[in-house]
DNA sequence: CTAATTTGTTTGGCCGCCAGACTAACTAAC
DNA sequence: GTTAGTTAGTCTGGCGGCCAAACAAATTAG
């Protein structure tokens, strides 16, 4: 049955169309390359409507015919895949120490992606917004280069991010209600494609639930571990953002009443207790000196130097607090470490999965898995790529026929 | 668009029929009495669609038109409201101390609401079907009586219960796997309607999404006030219950390292430090015990007893520091109060309030707002019946013309 | 070369929504 | 009391999209 999210609303047949129109080009995505045939037989819709459907992608450039089929008996099949060349997404990630940007296609193939050191605690949002159009305007030529149609942009913050996309609030970087959306918009002049604000921990986590190894788990955490933690909720398939969309913030959720005094003033914090601050020796600002700092932790780890150890056993404690508040509340399938949680997770991980198991009320922690992310530090950004792609609608697509 | 929550499935006529059936009950049950016309107005269908749509639903006795009209210039117009009469949805909840049934028809009247203590904690699962079994059996001849088709029975137990009806663990009852949905279907012998076994508190979640004053708010977060603490979550106007179904476990969250010990042997647990075990100078076990000893707390507050005063207001600190995770993580517009909490909420919420206010990041505590729930002791029940007219898919029952 | 097999298109039918015309029933005002 | 105005609800025809089934196409097996 068709069931809408919010209010229900009454359907009609261009609901149906779009609707089976989806469900044909997610299946091109999830099988290719595939036959009309197999389409038909994996959706259950009709040979003909699918013909149809087909026929309708095509003509919006949104899947291509490739080649014939194998050898087997029968008539050969033509081939069906993702047409990438004639559109791209991009994802921007503004955070602390730098900006990340990268351009997919709609397969999800990576076009491009850059990384630049960003002094993001000393910037003005003003200042930023200078820095990302520029980026912005770069990315977007090098698209319209390879005459690829930018189906829009998604710009990932640390902070509070309003359904409308200003930042109501971004501690570590220092800004309040910034209309950053708007003021990118018009900085970009007139850019031709729409202009998305979101948290970066959601947009990881609609990186991971599209591009991830777990792709498609319905309900997923992402936990960033930048200088700030979030989180990004995936429950039934969807991003969850809460009334205001101000969900996910866990990093200021106290876990130690004695603990460490976080930057927000407060008192053990999981960011002060668990953020990749509590492993670093001291705050470093720029992506270099934190990737020396934390490469030299990772080097000592290895070495088994004992306060390393230790250090690292303490906070994946923390974090297995954390997380275990997660796997009660939300009990998803997977909780996924990204940024620099990434490449210390063999010695964080054992440590919280002792706490996390527990802590836990369900047996076997409710078949909640921790794993390290393998997208890389541009998660964020990826995933704003993937907002932008949730967000086409192959319906309103121009037709080219 | 027509969204889908799972993995998308194709759409046809039949589901456009199906939404529309179901936009238009929907409709009727939240502006009744009201006319066609008002219909077509508010959803958008077009007049003649709703006039189809209105007499498929008529066929179905769900809806039924009241007289005629008002006086007012123009032809009058011929009310209709849902046509409670034929219908019979039964929740039911099994706790601690009592079990609760309650009977609603479509429109959500209470058609008899029952409560009876229930040594919950010394009774075993076996025992426990043949006494539900043995209520809703009598509910179910008293809904015959009143020539009531019985839609579905679900019960509320406090406890994981998993996607299939089974109490995995149920703490606070001592019962575990106990195929409760199973058992109960079995007990009732071909009962004719379905049984669904759900948590209680994601039951009394649905009561209030459905029922309560702040019905529809699509982002609201119930919590029991029972021996057990537990959290019922709506996210996006539906429960979300987890990868499992064991979501919403706030209650073995640890709050306090060094509070007092709970029994499921943990330290500081919110049930532990916030649990109505924490108001109450022992926990007594019969409802009527509870209840005087509650009375007894009530009236020594109410006289501004000092130590009263003092252990109340420790206990709704502590209860925002919970209620502070879930504004921060969910960001829900409402967290409502439920069971032995509601009598003490004039007490409890100023301490929960100053504590949730200063523990959420975002301003204002993200526009969470806390109050006590007004559904009474039988929230989980009514909402179990809620949960049966949930599923009531229009367009599967019987037509009689 | 024929049979078998599989793909994809064509055809006709059906269903449900919509727009607009039309009928129905009432009020208001002259 | 008659006429105009207003609102409710039904009826008709058209359209769009899905489906079933027949058919055409292209290949392998024997």
């Amino acid at each position: 049955m068709i069931t809408s999210t919010t209010d229900p609303q009454p359907a009609d047949f261009a609901d149906v169309r779009a609707t089976n129109l989806a469900v044909v080009l997610r299946s091109v995505r999830e099988h290719a390359p595939c036959s009309r045939a197999d389409i038909a037989a994996s959706t259950g819709l009709n040979k003909a409507t699918v013909s149809s459907l087909v026929a309708d992608l095509i003509d919006r450039r949104l899947v291509r015919e490739t080649g014939l089929t194998e050898n087997r008996v029968g008539r050969p099949a033509t081939m069906l895949v993702l047409d990438g060349s004639p559109y791209a997404a991009i994802g921007v990630e503004v955070n602390v120490d730098y900006v990340t940007a990268v351009a997919v296609d709609l397969s999800g193939e990576r076009l491009l992606s850059w990384r630049r050191s960003f002094p993001g605690a000393t910037t003005t949002a003003a200042e930023a917004v200078a820095t990302v159009a520029a980026i912005v305007r770069r990315v977007a030529n090098r698209m319209a280069k390879e005459e690829r149609q930018v189906l829009g942009l998604a710009v990932g913050v640390p902070g509070l991010v309003g359904a409308d996309g200003t930042v109501r609030i971004a501690p570590n970087l220092g800004w309040r209600d910034a209309d950053l959306c708007g003021d990118l918009t018009k900085a970009l002049r007139d850019p031709g494609f729409p202009v998305q604000v979101d948290n970066d921990a959601n947009l990881a986590a609609l990186a991971e639930h599209r591009f991830g190894p777990r792709a498609g788990t319905a309900n997923l955490v992402y936990l960033t571990g930048e200088i700030g933690v979030g989180a990004g909720i995936v429950l039934d398939g969807r991003l969850r953002r809460g009334g205001q969309g101000y969900g996910g913030e866990i990093g200021h959720i106290q876990l130690d009443p004695l603990g460490a005094e976080c930057r927000c003033g407060r008192l053990g914090c999981l960011e002060a207790v668990a953020g990749i601050g509590a492993v670093l020796e001291h705050a470093a600002l720029s992506p270099a000196e934190v990737q020396i700092e934390l490469d030299e932790v990772v080097r000592l780890a290895r070495a088994a130097d004992s306060r390393t150890l230790s250090t690292l056993a303490t906070v994946g404690h923390h974090l297995g607090k954390g997380v275990a508040m997660i796997a009660n509340l939300l009990n998803p399938e997977v909780v996924i470490l990204g940024g620099y949680y990434v490449p210390l997770a063999p010695w964080l991980l054992p440590a919280l999965e002792a706490e996390l198991r527990g802590r836990t009320i369900a047996p076997d922690a409710g078949g909640c898995q921790v794993v390290a992310s393998t997208l890389g530090y541009g998660a964020a950004a990826l995933g704003g790529a993937a907002r932008v792609l949730d967000s086409v609608d192959p319906g309103r697509l121009p037709r080219i026929s």
